[in-house]
DNA sequence: TTGAAAGCGCTAACAA
DNA sequence: TTGTTAGCGCTTTCAA
């Protein structure tokens, strides 16, 4: 390989190989590299072939930046998700990643989860990045983020959620429909006292609000509910089922805002000698894969987050070529799975 | 707001709001506006508030593209993990990603973990987006993705591994260790027939090489080896342990190559009325959280791989920033930690 | 099918 | 402290 040392070149730019140096090797003009190199059918067989070969001997990559900038097209999609550790979110994430490879996309992931200041700083610099399209865990609400990304224009997709007034695109489910559903199952089992443990989440809020009101419809004692604030780890799960044996011990199925915590309520369990499902049945949240091979396995509500990864990749490849996408709200529903736990 | 229908504008651009609006308005040049947002001790009082003051007004978000591609600095990070679901890896990107974001970076995410083809055309993808640092999951084996890699020039941080021939810096620990100190930490409990859980992944193959050289030199009987194949899951442990218990039921302690096979074995050992830690020893890896919860909770090897992250974002930014590393090769070491499953 | 010119939105380099 | 100029590496637009 000849080094060239272009002694013309100032002290700017990073020194790597570009579609110039490609161009000139090939002998043609720059323009005609990019073409072979993008658009190959517009360019002849002779042309191709000499193209390629320099971008071989050279390992010419191109320069995204520049091309994004050239063409307002970024080909990266962002994506937000409050976090990343043993979360639901990523069988999501990564199916979309993968639809987005596919396709030539690339995916930026931001954490928000922390305080809306710095949800507001996270949307900035997503912004800032000029994404051909933007996946949300959640729906956003109104406020500064939310005027901010309409006024961007970027294609969004919200996910794991319905409203009536989405930003733009939306594949979710009705938490309230879970909620209810989840109560009806667990009372036409005949089970008369329900407990809720949940996280302090607004959409597990929503669940448990839809619980309380269809147990109450059925005319049955109030529902006992053990918040367990922003941990939902396996021991808040073990905690809460504590509180539930000594305060309310006559709870005959407990319903969990995760498989995590159910996971802690079935622990505490059988540390306690508490059958189940003879004594308390368990119902969890999110179908966690591995839960449905423990002994007792999880009765639980599945949400395809596969699915959901996969739609929204699609949705927000298409939008960045242009196309329309319709409908544009799709409710990719849910499951209640029924294991041993009751 | 006055909207500007400037009837010079060419059908190019994305027409968003662009320095060049933000500096009209506030009367003064377009570099002048710039520093302004990036260096604000470099300009006066008077020019930073009207300059300020236009970006409110205007809702100005800087296109990092074009800035990027100006700087030959693209204040992106990219991370390569194998997976992200139920992965021990997350916690480090996690806190990678929260590194970087405080320092103004931000994190793009590829999966490897398919093909070595898939890896050549992500690593291709990466480096396109001329990020200032890479974070890999492992170390990269010779071949065309490494001397690539070495060819851009790209800073890159290898992790969870040692090796006398990094790429260029490296955060992680010894896998021979770990099977080694594992291994005597069982016989020197008293177990006498040791076996082995594991994945099929190369540093998992370490890991057992280590430990079942450990357990020859003490002239113990060989390790009975179960691979499980690809498959990480609850399940594979819980079929690893049907094997054991069949072929190999004198085996009293295994290690698992990972926390979710040992819950496997837990769970299938439980399910045949077989005592843990009486008569069989369970050691995890990864120290998963909300295992140590569990009862009876999992002996484990922990790798703090938030600490990973923090250290990888340092590096990374040190060197994004013309900073120079040294040393560049940190061993974080690991422990293992006893619970009831010894 | 190929190319010349212009510019995407920003910042480095130099000058005032 | 502020501004002018000239790119960064690519693609759009228009012309041949």
């Amino acid at each position: 390989m000849t080094r060239q040392t272009n002694s013309k070149r100032s002290r700017r730019g990073s020194g790597a190989i570009t579609l110039r140096d490609v161009a000139k090797l090939a002998g043609v003009a720059p323009i005609t590299a990019s073409r072979a190199v993008n658009t190959p059918e517009q360019v002849s067989a002779d042309v191709l072939k000499k193209v390629l070969d320099a971008v071989q001997r050279t390992g010419y990559v191109p320069n995204r930046m520049a091309g994004g900038l050239a063409s307002s097209r970024s080909r990266l999609i962002a994506a937000v998700v409050p976090s990343t550790v043993m979360s639901v979110f990523m069988e999501t994430i990564e199916s979309l990643n993968g639809g987005l490879f596919d396709a030539g996309y690339q995916l930026m992931l931001g954490q928000s989860g922390y305080s809306s200041a710095h949800e507001e700083l996270l949307l900035e610099a997503v912004i800032g990045r000029r994404p051909d399209g933007i996946f949300l865990t959640g729906i956003l609400p109104p406020g500064k983020s939310r005027t901010r990304l309409l006024a961007s224009g970027i294609p969004v997709v919200e996910t794991w959620d319905l409203t009536p007034t989405p930003i733009d695109m939306l594949i979710g489910f009705s938490h309230s429909d879970i909620g209810r559903e989840v109560a009806n199952f667990l009372l036409n089992k005949g089970r008369k006292r329900l407990a809720l443990v949940r996280a302090d989440d607004e959409r597990a809020g929503r669940r448990a609000t839809a619980f309380a009101e269809a147990v109450s419809l059925h005319g049955h004692q109030n529902v006992f509910v053990v918040n367990v604030g922003d941990s939902r780890s396996l021991k808040s799960g073990r905690e809460a089922m504590v509180r539930i044996l000594h305060d309310a011990p006559d709870v005959d199925a407990i319903f969990c805002s995760s498989d995590l915590l159910a996971l802690g309520v079935m622990t505490e369990a059988r540390a306690q000698g508490v059958a189940v499902p003879e004594r308390v049945a368990i119902v969890g949240f999110g179908d966690v894969p591995f839960l449905s091979d423990m002994v007792p396995s999880l009765s639980t509500v599945r949400i395809n987050g596969a699915d959901i990864g996969r739609q929204a990749a699609r949705f927000l490849i298409d939008r960045a070529e242009g196309r329309a996408v319709d409908p544009r709200v799709v409710d990719v529903g849910f499951a209640i799975i029924e294991r041993d736990t009751t």
